[in-house]
DNA sequence: CCTCGACGGTATCTATTGGTAACTGGCTAC
DNA sequence: GTAGCCAGTTACCAATAGATACCGTCGAGG
């Protein structure tokens, strides 16, 4: 009944990483992040609307995590660019499988939610 | 900046299937039916602590996206069996990409917070 | 007749999270 | 002087996740 040892164990840090490749933003970082580092607002900007609060969540989260890197220059106005680390990039590859089975399934999905709420 | 034309879209629909992936039970249940069907206690005590109503949610989300069929025999006591469907299947594959990814990784990201909190 | 337990859930409440709107500080340009 | 830029922070609210308790039906046991 268990993966690989421990997937259904509640502590299991492997769950921990699912909730980070499920996070509505982490991913669209990650892609964001793919060709070259970006700022603070670059990063808003490019991805669709996200609260500055929940990028910050977000990204401070990411850096813990060691999937990025922070470095802020003290200039004014202030700059602070984010990029890839080596880790962070090794997660573009398993996103896509995800990615690409999403939108392989996706008219398979929708169809079956239409028929799922037609009777109603 | 736009991985397969939509990713970054609000309402992409890659993005709900996303959130399902990163649903903490939605995986769980998949690699519980993976083996084969399996009645709502039995998936209920397979999986560690799941609240039934969360149970309950997860299951009928995943029948309308017609991840899995859920049969009832009106029997006493009731009898009610939840099958995985070829696309459900098809989701293993996908999941274990990651799943490999995180077990993997899992001993980098410990480092990587663990120097990261250490200087607090 | 009365209670008990199995099963597959609801009902109700609280805690956590996601999200909005407004504000900060230092400096520069108008 | 005041308006704006950058990279956030703070205060607040709404939606969701989750824990706990309960429900109805039925046969078994007393």
């Amino acid at each position: 009944m268990v993966t690989k040892g421990n997937a259904f164990d509640p502590n299991c840090p492997t769950r921990t990483i699912l909730d980070r490749i499920g996070d509505k933003w982490t991913v669209l970082v990650v892609l964001s992040l793919r060709s070259g580092p970006l700022r603070f607002t670059e990063l808003r900007d490019g991805i669709g609307r996200v609260a500055p609060k929940v990028l910050t969540q977000t990204l401070r989260r990411m850096e813990r995590d060691g999937l990025i890197t922070r470095e802020v220059y003290p200039e004014i106005p202030p700059r602070v660019v984010y990029t890839l680390t080596p880790m962070g990039a090794s997660l573009i590859e398993p996103i896509s499988v995800i990615t690409d089975w999403a939108e392989t399934h996706v008219p398979a999905i929708t169809r079956a939610q239409q028929r799922y709420d037609e009777p109603a």
